[in-house]
DNA sequence: CCGCTGACGGCAG
DNA sequence: TCTGCCGCCAGCG
């Protein structure tokens, strides 16, 4: 597996319960300038056998990227019980941005 | 007009 | 059958 791969995994994993982070964000903390695209495909692809905490992604707005609805529902019922408060389908992320040290 | 961002699906191995 | 890599581009603001 791309080692960039493996720290995407890494970074998205270590998003504590209750916060977000964006792709671009994740990108950069792995390591890549301009990797969004690819957080993208690794999340839609590998969340499932890697466990990760997919809901706590979000766009650059904070908004739930999602395109299949039932998917974007889940996405914000899990926010909702994590304590994030989900506006239009955007959350603040003054408030619930995560930044790994 | 213009820069930034990015939950496909296709396909190689 | 399964896993994981990959675009200079569509879409939004």
């Amino acid at each position: 597996m791309d080692s960039f791969t493996v720290e995407v995994i890494r970074v998205i994993r270590s998003i504590p319960k209750g916060k977000v982070m964006t792709y671009g964000q994740i990108s950069a903390a792995a390591g890549r300038a301009r990797g969004a695209r690819q957080v993208s495909r690794i999340l839609h692809s590998m969340s499932q056998k890697y466990e990760l905490p997919w809901h706590r992604v979000l766009s650059a707005d904070g908004k739930l990227k999602i395109r299949d609805e039932e998917t974007r529902n889940e996405q914000m019922e899990r926010l909702y019980e994590e304590g994030l408060e989900v506006q239009n389908g955007r959350v603040n992320l003054e408030e619930y941005r995560y930044e790994p040290r």
